[in-house]
DNA sequence: CTTGACTTCCAAAACGTTTTGGTATATGAT
DNA sequence: ATCATATACCAAAACGTTTTGGAAGTCAAG
């Protein structure tokens, strides 16, 4: 018992094109009429048939985002609160979100490629973009309209927000350098990762402007999960000279390596200081808190998601790269070198 | 440039009828025309206008999930985990995703209605249900089907796959009675969340049991989130007669209550000890490391939309409801009542 | 030779919209 | 009286599929 526009049609004694006409508040369909249309047509209940329109118009108002998911115990407050931002957006401008989750690999740019064979959305929002990006890529090569959290190596460009990573590990270096430090270790993530080269570099350069050499022994790598973090930063404590700061890239690792240093004794924040980075809000109540650089995920998958339905809507963007500076949240998980 | 059947037709002189029997393996195409069609078809790279097919057959293969989001600030590798075993099911089984968030309430409504009314999805896998579940009613008064994860009050019955909360945390009461502990406290959901209820009677059949009279002024309620842990577990330990184990009802929390117990300089699994349920992958590397339940979370997705890809496509389900008992994982954060 | 069954194919209708290309009537200017 | 313009409407086509209801041809049985 769907209603259609035929049945408004009957009730009226219109025909299909006007009624269609009125309640897309066309000028060619006198105000009576409509309001005559209208009415029928909320007492009927109607609601137009989504892929009737699809068909006809060529869009779908749906925008596509496929979450790159590491194995089943895929579980990162960072995309939680990014869906968050992206799937409200997107809601209040009237779009339908069609998510998709896939290891990063053959399946995920499968995915891709299925979503724009058969035209299921309008464009996509890319996240955690990396260093040489097949679904950027992908993308350009189908002139697949696309909106990126993070930058990526590459011939074209393409519109994005991303934080400013290289500014915030240099502002977190220098912090932790006038509180003395000078053995500093980074856990940087996997170098594919785009973001990860930003951060990295910015802890170099935090380095180089103190005057301090980088030691290769003191730079580690994880795969984002607090796991890694404390495995690596078991690694760390175990040289023969450890460091006594540890600036994690995320802080799901620097958890871990926080709690790589407490079953060691090691009182964070005195005998050690350990970083992080996004200012999840874990961050605020872990033991001790996390000195961090906060990242605005939540308003960040908003911009993304209004940037995007912006280029799709033919209108042009005010500003198509966007860095963001995270701002330096100091808490108690850093503290002065015990001399 | 986009290839239709009309096209294909054209170049295999053969009719579009034939050409969509072909694609279709129908019987009543002979094998050679079948050949043909097929080569041309990839050669021409050949996708089926989605929309156009939804049209026609009544159904969209895409199932609908709304996640009930808190603010912006949401962060819960709860969901992350969940989100995962949901989308990576759907897209093994050919089906898209459509997601949406919504904070509870009124525009969390209208989000379902909008994709029931405008059929646009074959069914809802539904979350974190509640005592009286708006969205249950919506759904079951559509007819529209859907799988839930957590049961609900009402008076129809639905499919659900669910952890046994009660069960889970007898289990873990009896195991914090057995360290001697007698004052123990619990955190428990907002009472509106249908798995809050079960897991707080849980709670209070252990006590029960053991001849432990329940103590009001222990029995605390927190949003979830690591703050409310926190902030709920600093009322606890302000308490005149403080208790010597606070069992939280999720993970989060009992981070926060751990946080608060390492505030006052208490040692986690000596002085106090602190349990969670999900047991989230950072379970594992807090410090201590916490005591919590498990619960299969990527599982758990992947069977509910499973079900509910059965159910859609007309099968009958083995189980209906399905509980799942959670598993005790004892780690350090619970220990011997100190004497 | 006729009949019926089977194989292989096709034209047209249907799904529910929007758009195209009109028509009919009224109004006012010439 | 004629023309131009504006207003209010509509039939039919289009979007790209699948399904309905045949039709033509072949073959074997009667």
């Amino acid at each position: 018992m769907v209603v259609t526009l035929k049945d408004i049609a009957k009730e009226t004694g219109k025909s299909i094109t006007t009624v269609s006409r009125a309640l897309n508040d066309y000028d060619e369909v006198s105000s009576a009429t409509k309001e005559l249309v209208r009415n029928v047509a909320s007492e009927l209940g109607y609601t137009p048939n989504i892929f009737a329109q699809r068909l006809q118009k060529q869009y779908t108002d749906t925008i596509g985002l496929i979450f790159p998911t590491f194995g089943p115990r895929f579980s990162d407050p960072f995309f939680s609160e990014l869906l968050a931002g992206i799937g409200n957006q997107a809601a209040d401008l009237g779009y339908d979100l069609l998510v998709s989750t896939r290891a990063p690999g053959d399946e995920e740019i499968k995915a891709y490629r299925a979503m724009v064979q058969g035209r299921r959305v309008d464009g996509f929002v890319l996240v955690r973009t990396r260093r040489k990006d097949a679904r950027v890529e992908c993308l350009q090569e189908a002139d697949y309209p696309f909106v990126a959290f993070g930058r990526a190596k590459g011939r074209y460009e393409f519109p994005y927000v991303d934080e400013d990573g290289l500014y915030g590990m240099r502002l977190l270096t220098r912090h932790l350098i006038s509180l003395g430090h000078r053995r500093i270790a980074c856990i940087s993530p996997p170098p594919e990762l785009m973001f990860a080269h930003y951060r990295l570099q910015g802890f170099k350069d935090g380095l180089t402007e103190a005057g301090i050499p980088t030691d290769d022994a003191l730079l580690r790598v994880g795969n984002l999960t607090q796991r890694d973090g404390y495995e690596q930063a078991k690694i760390l404590l175990d040289l023969p000279s450890p460091p006594t700061a540890i600036a994690a890239c995320n802080d799901l690792m620097a958890f871990g390596a926080m709690s790589a240093a407490q079953d060691r004794d090691l009182v964070v924040g005195k005998d050690i200081s350990i970083t992080g980075f996004d200012n999840i809000p874990m961050a605020e109540y872990s033991h001790p808190s996390l000195t961090t650089l906060h990242q605005p995920l939540y308003q960040i998958g908003a911009m993304v998601c209004k940037m995007l339905i912006r280029l799709l809507q033919g209108e042009e963007l005010d500003e198509k790269k966007i860095l963001l500076k995270p701002e330096l949240i100091v808490r108690q998980s850093s503290g002065l070198l015990k001399s």
